[in-house]
This record gives structure tokens, sequence and C-alpha cells, in this order.
DNA sequence: CTGAAAGCGCTTACAG
DNA sequence: CTGAAAGCGCTTACAG
């Protein structure tokens, strides 16, 4: 900095208000600093301006996911995940052209702790929080750390802390809709884990729904989210009530699962069964028949998250809000 | 930290030293100012540290793709995509208990320049560099800059760096003995794009071995690594040689679109063409049926670009080396 | 083994 | 609009 300085003919001072863009400089000057600059090859360290504005420039996806006993297929499972993929590819997206970098960090309960003290440690000024099940403290960690954060989809406790989420009851609605103007009869769904709201939310959007319509009971079983899940769940769920001819499965994964024990079953899909799934992953497309679902937009979502938590990160007094995306349904072949 | 100071009637230095656990303080003072970090709360801010020691202990993770013309399904596609997913979760494992942490930066040549001065202003230490395709000029760039940093597969460029691959002549030699052995003897197969090394040098580890074996020739077409990739050159292949019993696939995610197109065809795999893929990803276990195929350790390889990477941080002047993992067949139902 | 002091490379009130 | 100077919060030779 000093050789671009002396090369220039000015303070340091000129130089860092040339380098940040200070408004106040004068353009010819501003122009000798540039040529200086661009002459050295000088390029600021990152930390030394840390130091001082106390900004990193940089946020923490932070991945909590339930304890497994397996590790190495912990990190295997998230980084694979499409959700978590498309979480990461909007955030990026929204986060780039500020120049805002990523930290991906996959967590369970056994490294809360090492999280924490990476966070507080100022590595990044904000934490955008992947968090799913019901008994993860982590959220409540991240808030008493009083550092920026902004949740993904509404936290099991109530924490008061800005999140987005997509209206989980609403897109369980519109599956529910589209299974009955098809003529489908009787109903049932594969919901996801009823420990995280996102299960209980589609589950209880479906069954209210059709409460409304006139059905009396709709049978339902739980799945986990996998693919082999929803294979199972299938099974168990058509033998239980062979008569079904129209099934909400909560997400698209275990649609995939379901529709290859259907065609195992020798159930034609949609004539015998129609099979609505929900995210509008890519896995949707991987499906024979191609698989008709909600969609949520999650790139969307994730770039929302980003901008929220740029937000708080620019005016700290900011107060928590959460903005809801609507789903909407995607046609194609099995309903 | 002066609080811990004098919290624990020692100097700054002394605090300090404690912190990076060097040897030489006192058992009975260490435990005081551990004793004053616990109780004040401390935690020693990274900026100021990374200023002195020039050490950020984080390494990115460089993905550079082809250009495309629409960016938003470009992070979609890196951050889906399963071998991408496998290398981050492998070399996140290995980096974890150095308490190093991953910055995921994907990009495409419009975006070089920023990659670049990302990588000067010292913001990682080092970087683990995914490149596959051929005019890329990034591998070039990272090596000039002088930074640390490792590849994953060997450059096309020749330049002076150190690098992991699997053997992948030796991989496709195993695909081909297999289909051999089970008596296959109209052999072909759908390769990866011919301008980057592992497409290539599967497509002539393939031939070679089979040539060696008295085939005079043995049709192959060209794919893109995609499952509709798979799908389409399937087909093709088909159409020109329906004689074929025998197909080696150059990755797990063509052999799963392969394997629709001969569903489609009312082909019988494995009876009238057996099927064998390369990589042993999760798309492997999505096929129906389970697909046989080239098991590539990509985590373990992953996690070793970290290591060698590590190395090179701790000793700058450590001289570039390769290390080549193992291919290993997995033998399901395809073949 | 420990402390006083210098220094890492920036930014930013504060004067002028 | 610009510069001199202080200061951000650490680490690390250098003495002792």
């Amino acid at each position: 900095m000093d050789q671009v300085a002396e090369a220039a003919g000015v303070s340091r001072a000129t130089v860092s208000r040339v380098i940040n863009g200070a408004p106040s400089v004068d353009a010819k000057i501003r122009e000798m600093v540039q040529r200086a600059i661009a002459d050295t090859g000088y390029v600021p360290n990152v930390a030394a301006r840390s130091l001082v504005t106390r900004r990193s420039n940089s946020v923490a996806l932070v991945i909590s996911e339930p304890d497994r006993p397996d590790n190495n297929s912990f990190l295997n499972r998230i980084f694979t995940d499409p959700y978590f993929g498309r979480i990461t590819a909007g955030a990026t997206s929204a986060l780039r052209p500020h120049d805002i970098h990523l930290v991906v960090i996959p967590t369970d309960s056994t490294d809360h702790h090492q999280v924490v003290r990476y966070l507080r440690q100022g590595h990044v000024d904000g934490v955008l929080l992947i968090s799913s099940h019901e008994q993860d403290t982590l959220p409540r960690q991240v808030h008493d750390l009083g550092i920026p954060a902004v949740v993904a989809a509404r936290p099991t406790a109530p924490i008061a802390v800005s999140y987005v989420d997509v209206d989980q009851r609403l897109g369980a609605q519109l599956a529910a809709e589209h299974l009955l103007d098809r003529g489908c009869r009787t109903l049932a769904t594969i919901s996801g884990p009823l420990d995280i709201p996102s299960g209980l939310d589609r589950l209880n959007g479906y069954r209210d729904y059709l409460t409304r319509r006139g059905f009396s009971s709709v049978p339902s079983i739980e799945g986990d989210f996998t693919r082999a899940g929803g294979e199972s769940a299938a099974r168990e769920l058509l033998a239980a009530h062979p008569a079904i001819d129209g099934l909400f499965v909560a997400n698209d994964l275990m649609a995939e699962g379901a529709l290859r024990t259907l065609q195992d079953l020798g159930r034609r899909v949609p004539d015998d069964i129609a099979v609505v799934g929900f995210d509008d992953s890519s896995a949707a497309l991987d499906c024979r028949p191609l698989l008709t679902t909600v969609r949520q937009p999650v790139e969307e979502m994730a770039a929302e998250m980003a901008e929220v938590l740029m937000a708080h990160i620019a005016s700290p007094g900011r107060l928590p809000r959460s903005v809801t995306f609507q789903p909407s349904l995607v046609i194609r072949e099995s309903a």
C-alpha cells in the first residue's frame, strides 16, 4: 500500500479511500491512484481490513442435522442432497454480487460447540441456518450469540429470529385439490417426519382441506424424506389400504421411491393411482412417469434468506421478520 | 484479551501463548489463564491473528466449469451434482480435524478474475481446484499465483502442480474384463467428453484393452456425463449397432439414462445386454437394475487432496506430487 | 519461563 | 478534498 501511495504521490489514506470508493476523492487523483494500483499489482490484505472494519465479507451456511452413527455418510448425505444443493446455489447467487462468500458448515449435535466458537470468533458476519429437527438446540444458541442470522423455515421453538418459508399447508392443499379435481376418491398420504414443522404442516394441510371437503378419514404413514423410505412406506400403505387411488407424498425423493413400489406392484400411474410430490426438485424429473409436484422455490427462498441476512448485517437493530413464499402446482404425468 | 491477562495476573503475551498451546508455559500459570478465559468468555479475534500469522485457516474449493448460457442453472447443476458433493464431503472430513474451513467457489470463465482476486487477497491459505475442461485457463492462473494448490485429476496442460487422480485406464479395463468374463462378445461404450482427460482415458483404456484381447473395433459414442445425455447416446448407439451385448458407460449418471433407454427398447439387462458404469456414485443405487460399476473412491481422493494441500501450506517449498488411487469393480445386477 | 515492545496492514475520525 | 496519526487485536522476536 505504501508503494502505491508513493507511486501515486499521495498518502495511504487516499489510496484507501479510492479502493473503498469514497466519493470525496478528486477525479484526477483517483485516476492516478488507480493506475498506480494497476502498475504495482497491489491487492489489499483482507485480514488487516477486517481488523478495523469488523467485517469479514463472508457468511456461514450452517446445516444442522440430527445425530447419526456414521459421520462419513453424514457429510455425504448432506452434500448430495438436492434440497441443500438448491439452498447453496440460491444463497451463492444472491451473495456473489455483493462479493460475499459462503462458508458451508455441516454439523450435528456433536460439534455444535465448534460451530458456536467459529461463529463467535468473527469468521463470518452472519449465518444462514438450516435446522429442521425439533430437538435441535443450535437455533437458540445462535440466537443467544447475537450474531445476525436467518433461518430456513419456521423454527420449532419460538425464537425471535428472521426466517424464510413456503406456505406448507397451502402446498399440501394444492395437492389435495388437484387429486380431487382429477377424480380421485380414496386419498392417502406419505408424510414427512412429524417432529419437524414442514412434515407436520404438510400432513395437516392435506388432512384439514380434505376434512373440509367431506372426507372423514385420510390414511397416512410417516416417512423419512428419503427415496428408500418412500419405497417401503408406499408398500405398507398400499397393503393396508389397497383401494387408494390418489396419493400425496410429502417430498419428491419419497415420491420417486413410491413410484417404484407402485410399478413393482403393477399399479399404473396415474390411471390406477395418481401421485403428487412436493418440492419440484430435480428428482421430480428423474421419475417415470414424470412427477406432478408442488413447487417450492428453494433457490429464490435461499436468495431471499441471503438478502434478509445482508439487511440485518447492514442494520444491526433491524427487527426479525419472516417472509413466506407461495407454492405452486407443477402438473406433469403422475397426476 | 487484556481482561483475561488482568484476571489471570499475567501479560497478554502469556495469554497468547496458552491459547496457542506454546509448550513453554508453566503449568500453574496455564491453568490460571485457562480459568480466566473461561470466566471472561474470551474468544480470540481471528482477523487480528491472521494479520500477524498470515494464516486464515480456511481453504477454497474452486469448482471451475465450462461456460454456459444460464448462470442460475449453472450453480444449480454444480451444487446438486453427486460428484462435487462427494468431493465436498471428503474434503470437509479431512479438514475439520485441523479446524480448517472450506469456502466453496463455483466459477466459469466469466468470473475467473474475481476468483483470482479472492485468492490473492489472502482469504484462504490454499486452494483445492476442480477443473476438468481442456480450455480452462484457471489452473495455470492459480499456479502462477504461487498459492498452495492441489488439483483433482491430472491437469490437461502440463503444469507443475500436485494432483490426485484415480487410475482411469485401469478402471475402464476392469469394466472390459468383466464384460468379457460374463460372455459378452459385441462390446461398445458411451464415453465422456473427449476434451477432458477422464473422458479420453476411460475410452482409450477400454479400447486398448479390448484391442489386446483381439477386438478389431469397438463402437463408441461421445456423451456429456449427464443422465439425459446417456439416454440419447444409448438410443443412437443401439440404432447403429443393434447387436451390442456389452456396454461400458463412462459414468453412472449416463448409465442410469442408458438403462432407461434399454428398458424403453425392451432390452433386458443384463440378459440381452450387460451394462457397467463408472464412479459408484449414489446414482448407481438409484438404477434399476442396480448398476454394476467401477468404483472411484471420490471421498478418499478428496480427503487426500486436502491432506496434500495442508502439507503444502505447512511447507511452502514442497515439490508437487501426484497420488493415484486404484479403482475397483463393484458387481451388482446390471452386469 | 515471562514481559515490554514492536509490528502485522489496513481504516477513519480529526484537523486543516 | 487530503494527510498525519491513532488504533483495530493479536503474535513474536528479543531481553532478561
